[in-house]
DNA sequence: GATTACCAACTGGTCAGACCAGTTTTACCG
DNA sequence: CGGTAAAACTGGTCTGACCAGTTGGTAATC
């Protein structure tokens, strides 16, 4: 096989492996030429095969940049009548909440498995980012934390679905924090469970990381429950609010997330 | 834009309106260097987008050929290069075996819980058209199967996000049929684990379901696991070959290499 | 001191010509 | 005529130079 192909196929392992992250700027076509022990024109071939795959983007004078390869893959087609049935049928956010618990569960296990310095370093970031918010950005942080994890796991597939379902898990994350954060207590617990989680991650206990992460959705799922079942009207966010809120997806973007 | 993507975005137009036919040989680097006047180097970029596209096909000595695509790829184009990095890296496999893992045993537990009498019936159709099929559609059958416990999990997410799996799904389950099958013990395992996870929902045990599907996924992975360490090489079934019934016929195909 | 202008050091984009490595054709010789 | 070796293709890689955007620091200016 072809160097330029070898490599394209290297640096696509990386990026799968989240030695790559999305929105990250790759090495330039020198350093990767230097690195590599190639010459540039083989790593621009190799670029370019990336690109016309949609893995990369590229910007003259700026760089390389993973692209968010799963912004929506059924947009309108599929997720418009999903969104819409949230809008009307209220049952699909504790639905959300059944399949989230299984995989925050599953991602927090192979991020304690597998997790790289970056990865940890990249969670520990999200975390301390997650402790000294205002609870406006909360939602933000609380998902970056939890997208941080789910990358540390290291399964495209887990990221890919988890990715899919952002819109939603913005609106439950949101619609958690709206309504158990300013119950003091409930804030409480919710802090100690990601403290928890992160230090299971961390230590690279995998099964407690697991036990932790499915604990702390499920506690939120039934503290919702609990709340609407007590007649309290669950704040819900609108839909434009929290679509429009998007990610332009530019590498100018990269530096606030 | 450069002018590689600039002559990479015509030579695909060029093929698209005709002008190069599938398995045509395209012009080759030096000449399209000439006649477009641009030097190879950029021609060499535009071919290795192409390239990652999946649009031509190169070959050391003998030329670029136009490889036969998809004219119908309007719809799925979004997920194709997922499905492309998905498909070239074997790990993926894997990865998909892991989240479905968690799935599989998540609808399982809830259509244990939640099924109808149509759900059960719908299920109890599927499992014996299973036991009564020939081996060459047993993977539909297996995933018809599968399909008909998810549906009765009553949970849209879940039903969404398994849905957007499917291409990926009948992928491995194609490909777990393909490998397992033949080998009598194997068969006879999966038949019964099959058979079991059928009378824990239908005796409504959530518990026993969801451990029992978790379990026969988990199988099939680590024994296709163990068939790759062993050195059998698994039997990959082409992307194509399961989204269309295309015949392949790659320049290989049609006498030289 | 703050602002502006500019320049130096990045980044990717393009070019030229050379050479290596496979494949196919051609031409020569037995 | 047949076979073989050389020539003439093909793509693959390397080198080094230069062009063209972007960025950041620094010095001249207000």
């Amino acid at each position: 096989m072809a160097i330029a192909q070898e490599i394209s196929f290297r640096l696509e392992q990386l990026i799968l492996d989240g030695g790559l992250a999305p929105e990250q700027k790759m090495p330039s076509e020198r350093q990767l030429s230097t690195r590599l022990g190639v010459s540039r024109a083989v790593i621009r071939e190799a670029l370019h095969e990336l690109q016309g795959r949609g893995v990369i983007e590229t910007y003259h004078g700026k760089g390389s940049f993973v692209s968010q390869m799963v912004p929506s893959n059924e947009e309108n087609a599929e997720e418009g009548p999903l969104l819409q049935m949230f809008a009307g049928h209220p049952r699909t956010l504790y639905d959300l909440l059944e399949v989230r618990e299984q995989l925050e569960g599953q991602a927090a296990f192979l991020a304690a498995t597998r997790a790289t310095p970056q990865d940890l370093h990249r969670i520990t970031k999200a975390f301390s980012a997650l402790n000294q918010t205002d609870p406006l950005t909360n939602a933000k942080a609380d998902h970056s934390f939890h997208q941080a994890i789910v990358e540390a796991s290291h399964n495209p597939v887990l990221v890919h679905v988890l990715n899919g379902l952002k819109n939603l898990m913005l609106l439950t994350v949101q619609a958690s924090v709206a309504n158990l954060n300013p119950r003091e207590a409930m804030r409480n617990r919710i802090t100690t469970q990601h403290r928890r989680i992160y230090q299971a991650v961390m230590a690279r206990k995998p099964e407690a990381a697991k036990r932790l992460a499915a604990a702390h959705v499920r506690f939120v799922h039934e503290a919702m429950r609990d709340i609407e079942r007590q007649g309290t009207k669950i704040i819900r966010v609108s839909l434009d609010q929290t679509l429009t809120d998007k990610a332009p997806a530019t590498p100018e973007a990269s530096g606030h997330v």
